[in-house]
Parts: C-alpha cells; sequence; structure tokens
DNA sequence: TACTTTAGCACAAACGATTGTGCTAGTAAT
DNA sequence: ATTACTAGCACAATCGTTTGTGCTAAAGTA
C-alpha cells in the first residue's frame, strides 16, 4: 500500500512535460553550463521540492563510478578505543559527504575477510581498516585492485599502503622505565594477541627497556594471548604464585588489567602496596579505580583524524590518476605516560644503584 | 594505471560469447530455472572466477529494489552503551546478509535530520534509530515512507512503530527503593537530558518511589541537565553544599556518575560512608571503582538483538505487502540492581518506622 | 513427412541517474 | 532574404544488474 510513490526525475520530468535530462542538469545545479532557463529551473525545483523528491544516490553512483561510501573495518566496536576512532572517521566523513559502512570483524580473519568481499561489492571509495593479525593477503588484492586503503591501529609489515598508529613501542619503553625508575627489578608482562603489531611493539618496547638499563629479564614473565580481561585474570592469578612474586606488572590493554586487578583483589593484596601496576589505555574512569591507575594514553582522537585525511588523499589522488601511496607515508602517534597511584616506588638495595644510567636505546620504528 | 579492470557480467559474455543474461542467471543460481546446460552453467562460473567477478551490489540494489543494507543512527558511538547496541546489530546483520551505514548524531537534532536524509538517499532497506530528542516530524516522515523503522533505547511517544527500551521506570524506581530500604531519606537526583524518554522515566521512577513510601520529595534535590560527565560533577559540588546535605545520590549515567565521584572525593568526602550513590549502567569496570557500586544494569545485548529482529520483522512484513507494525509490538527490558559497596545502611530514627509499608505503586508503561 | 514439444539460450526493457551531442526556433548580421 | 548564431532544450547511450519473453534447432510424436 504505498501511499506515496518516491518521486523521481522521470516522475518530475512527466509531470512537467519536459525531459530527464533537463530535470537531471537543474537538480544538480549545472542548469547554467547547459542554458537551462531560469524559468524552467525554477519550476523544477519547485516540483521536485513538492513531490517531496530524493535523489538516488545508488543509481548516482552506478553512473559516475563513485559511491561517496567508505568501509570501516573495526575488530571490535565495543571496545571505547576502537569505538572512539569510529566516531571520528563518521564524523568527518559526513561533514565532505561520505557515509559510512561499518563492519565488525569480531577479532577474526574470517570476519575481516568476509568484510572486505562485502565493501568490495558496495563499492566504497575506500577502505579503512584496523586489521585483525598479520596476514596481508586479502589486504594485497585490495590494493591490487586500486580500491584505496588506509590501515589503522595496526601495522601489518611489508605493505604498501599508508598506516597510522600509536607509538606502541615507546608507549611500553617509557612505561618499564619509569617501573624500573621506581626500583621495579622484577616486571611481569601480560600480552594481548600474538602476531600483531600492536601487541608485539609493546612487547618490544618491554624487552628493550630491561636491556638498556641491564636489567636481566625473566622470559618467564612474559604471559598471556589476547587483549580480554579473561587473560589478564588468569595470567595474574597464576603470576602471583611465583616464588618470588614480581613486584610489578605490565598489562598490555586496558581490560587485561581489568581482569588482573580482580585477581588481585582476590588474593586479598593491594595496589601499589602488594604490587605496582601499569596499563595501557586511558579510559574516563582510570582516574577513579580503587587505587588510580598510571596508564599509557593513546591519542584516539588523532589516530581517527588521520586515518580519515590519510584516505582522503590517497582517494583523491588515485582519483586524479597518481597513486601517491608509498612505504614512506605511515604516521606514528606518541603516547603518554599519566601517572598516578598504582606504581610503588621500592627501597634501593645498595648493589643496584648502578642501574640508573640508562644506555638509551635509539629506538627507530618502520 | 588500472591493473585489472573489473570484470563484470558484461566482460564474462563477450569473452565467452555468450548473453549477459545466461551469465546472469547462472551466477545468481538461477540456471536451472532456465535450463542453462550444465556445460555453459560450468564454463562462466569458471571464468567468472578466473576474471575475479564481484558482483555489483549498487547495481543490483536499483534493479531489484532492494539494497541489503540498514541505517544506523546513534547518538555517540563512543558511549560503550551504544557501542554495544551496535555491535549486536551489525553481527546479526551480516549473518543474513544485511551491510549496516553508521550514522552517529552527536545528540543533535540536526545530526539526525541529516542522518536520515542521507539514509533515505541510500535506499537502505530499513532504519534503527536511538532518537536524539522527543521531535518525532522526522520519523513520521519515514513511516509515511513505508521505510521500516525501530526505534531503540528511547522511546517516542505519539509514534506508530515498534521499540525496544530497558524499564527506566522500574530501574530507578527499584534503586530508590532500595536506598529507601537502606534508611535513606533525603535523595539526589542528578538526572540527564529532559525531554528524552530516558531520561524522564527515571525521573518518574525515582518520584514514584519517594510516593509510595511517603517519603517527601524534596524538588531541589532533582538536578542536572544532560548525561555527560560534567554535569555530575558540577551539580555534585553544589548539592554537597546543601544543608542538610543528601545521604544519597542517584546518577542517572554511568558518566554522571563518574563525574558525581570526581566531585566528593576532592570534597574530601567518602562513598558510602559520607555519601551513598547508586548509578545507572552497569560497566565492566563498576566492580573495580575505588569503592565497587552498585548499578542498575540494562540488558544491552537484548536490546541490540531485539531491535534487529523488529527490524527484519518490519522489513519482511513490509516486504510481503502487509504492514505489521502497531503501537503495541514495543518491547520493554528489565534492568537489574547490582548491589556493591556504594550504598550505606543508615541508622533509623524511631518516627521512620512506619516506611516500610510500600504501598507499591502500579506501574504500567505505555 | 509434417507437426508439436522442449531444451537452451539471446533480446531487450527496465532500475534512476549523468552527459555528450543534436535539434529547433528565434534573433542578429549582411 | 539568406546565412549565422545562440538560447534552450530533447535524445539516447551508459553504468551493471535482473527478468519476461521470444527465437532456434533438435528431439519426439503421429
Amino acid at each position: 500500500m504505498g501511499t506515496k510513490e518516491t518521486a523521481s526525475q522521470k516522475t518530475i520530468a512527466n509531470t512537467l512535460g519536459c525531459s530527464i535530462s533537463t530535470v537531471s542538469r537543474v537538480l544538480s545545479g549545472k542548469y547554467e553550463k547547459y542554458r537551462i532557463s531560469d524559468e524552467t529551473a525554477n519550476l523544477i525545483l519547485k516540483t521536485a521540492e513538492e513531490m517531496g523528491y530524493i535523489p538516488d544516490e545508488l543509481a548516482r553512483s552506478l553512473k559516475t563510478n563513485k559511491s561517496n561510501t567508505i568501509g570501516l573495518i573495526i575488530p571490535d566496536i565495543a571496545n571505547p578505543h576502537f569505538a572512539t576512532i569510529a566516531k571520528i572517521i563518521e564524523n568527518e566523513a559526513r561533514k565532505v559527504g561520505y557515509s559510512i559502512v561499518l563492519s565488525d570483524s569480531q577479532e577474526s580473519s574470517e570476519g575481516e575477510s568476509e568484510s572486505i568481499h562485502l565493501l568490495k561489492s558496495r563499492r566504497v571509495d575506500g577502505i579503512i581498516i584496523c586489521p585483525v593479525g598479520s596476514d596481508s593477503t586479502d589486504l594485497k588484492r585490495i590494493i591490487e585492485l586500486n580500491i584505496p586503503l588506509v590501515i589503522a591501529d595496526r601495522i601489518i609489515k611489508g605493505l604498501k599502503c599508508p598506516f597510522v598508529v600509536s607509538d606502541n613501542y615507546r608507549g611500553a619503553l617509557e612505561a618499564v622505565r619509569h617501573l624500573i625508575h621506581m626500583n621495579h627489578r622484577s616486571i611481569a608482562c601480560i600480552q594481548g594477541k600474538t602476531d600483531t603489531s600492536v601487541n608485539d611493539e609493546r612487547v618490544r618496547g618491554f624487552r628493550d627497556a630491561h636491556v638498556e638499563s641491564s636489567i636481566p629479564l625473566n622470559e618467564k614473565l612474559i604471559v598471556g594471548n589476547n587483549f580480554g580481561k579473561q587473560n589478564g585474570y588468569i595470567w595474574t592469578k597464576i603470576i602471583l604464585k611465583r616464588n618470588p612474586r614480581p613486584t610489578a606488572i605490565l598489562g598490555l590493554s586496558n581490560l587485561i588489567s581489568l581482569g588482573a586487578i580482580k585477581a588481585i583483589y582476590e588474593n586479598g593484596l593491594s595496589i601499589p602496596e602488594d604490587i605496582s601496576l601499569i596499563c595501557f589505555d586511558e579510559q574516563p574512569y582510570s582516574a577513579y579505580m580503587r587505587t588510580p591507575m598510571t596508564t599509557i594514553a593513546q591519542q584516539t582522537n588523532e589516530i581517527g583524524q588521520i586515518a580519515f585525511n590519510l584516505l582522503i588523499s590517497e582517494i583523491n589522488g588515485i582519483f586524479h590518476g597518481e597513486k601517491i601511496s608509498n612505504e614512506n607515508n605511515g604516521v606514528i602517534i606518541p603516547t603518554e605516560l599519566i601517572q598516578r597511584d598504582s606504581v610503588l616506588k621500592l627501597e634501593m638495595k645498595k648493589d643496584d644503584r648502578i642501574i640508573h644510567n640508562f644506555k638509551f636505546i635509539d629506538d627507530k620504528q618502520n
């Protein structure tokens, strides 16, 4: 029971007795170029308004070969970090007339492949992806098809495509430096999903901070395998049983840290008196925890903003025939260590005194 | 420099010397109905594979008048509550072949109008909206156009359209009952954006809880005007100066409560010894705050799930010519009070003893 | 042999827009 | 009066699909 048939240029042309092309030119504002009289133009504009004309973007895209749509693939949109990135991208995109097709890959490679396929079908003008793993075959295919692509939040090595990430290496490095500065010598690292750049860079920072201070690194203190709360909980439980117990934990994600906190409290210990904790990802509540958390903050807004800008450059570049992307247009955003109360300054033993002679590692990335 | 021209049915037909229609029928799996020989079919399938054929959903949609796309309008995708809803909807949608076009209305009516217009242009098959205000003109127009619509998380009165919301009234009612049960008699309510159903229902619950227990309600203790952190902070600061100071605060959003907590600590007070606090929205960190929070949890996943199911029903209903929506297919999801440590049991004065004779209000909604 | 049936496909018209080109009538120029 | 412009629009192809219908040749029937 269609109350109103939706008006098309055709309907307008028919009721007015003029041709579709005239209607099109008026409605798209190009009526001067094609010398449509003001009279006709106004008439068309008026009836279009009256009939509630809404341009069909699908038809338009089909003809112009531009969908004004960008695909966004996110591993978990419920994660505030990604949600923030998505928000910025959506807001920026809308300002310049793009819509966002959102895909949640659910941290799985299959989901990611599926999403990519979907977006290709929908002929998006470009794709921003926070990739799930380190496999680049799908992404390479996108590039081969000349679909503008930018990678956000995580790096995939060997892929010629612009990217933007936090300086995860330096973030971890500085966090551990701080721990060492507070005289911690036995630091556990609960990591996230291995083989992702985010995780591996953070672990690398963790390692190098030990190396530069000549602190022996106990490999058995690098544990865990995903970014979730469970992982943090389980491994903290295990670590707390170690003898001697580490004096500090570096949690490589916000959720990991939440799990760690749960385990610590469950065991009747307190932070930072019994064990210190630093976690990645500043959150609105970080300051309001039982003990306010020392965190490594990422500039999430900037990541979103830059990802979008990079994509627009790609789109325009490709659109004008010049492919501008190369390996060098990657952007690395610094992190910031926010010190609160979750790290305790330990008493220093005499023979440990040398350790403050940091041999600062020259940390080159990319 | 197009390395590969993208293959269309036309290209396939040309290289094979057969007609486009045959290709189409084979690729869409309807070749039996049209008696295409297995030989031809296999040949087409094979070359389609080889040429890397990807169906053009735009063209398909144009022809079939079905975009397999649903529009999702969210006031703030960075808010975990909405992000969770979005996630569920995306995941469910994908299972049945729909893509999501995401719009963030940024809590503004203009943003919302803009989004709606955009989605109409893109010929989405249906829209799920978490509306920003109480204005229904845009939404009415959607319904007039016969575009399937469902409203999630917030209600708009007088709109004939399926919806799903939390039982905000009962959530607040039970929270305040609990407070009263713990002998609080002077309870402040820091509210969110007025004129939204979420807020107004919660305030109504707040009021009725007083009424049913015959507790005098001090209107001056209902303060605030948006769901943000600032609002919670500012009004808590003000309230703490009141004399006598209220013994408890009901925060109508998670962020409001975070602001309230900040203000309370800043003033050197503690929770719950100096003042009790209950907040809406359970969060992953609620249990790990300085004092674990008593919260009113919403079943966010269910909201998303049901919103999606309602939309699919609408889409299928309309698609088959029968409009099934009416005022009665609204779904209300119960909330759950999660008791932790942020509410203190007060000593009861003698003359207050009657108050436990709850005249339970018969709370009918919609 | 002549006629009907059926398998197997091609033709062409849509869907709603864009855009190069062509056509007509009025005005200006010679 | 003829030619030359120009203003103002219409025609028709095209984007990549889908789908109703029509056509041809081989097979079956009488």
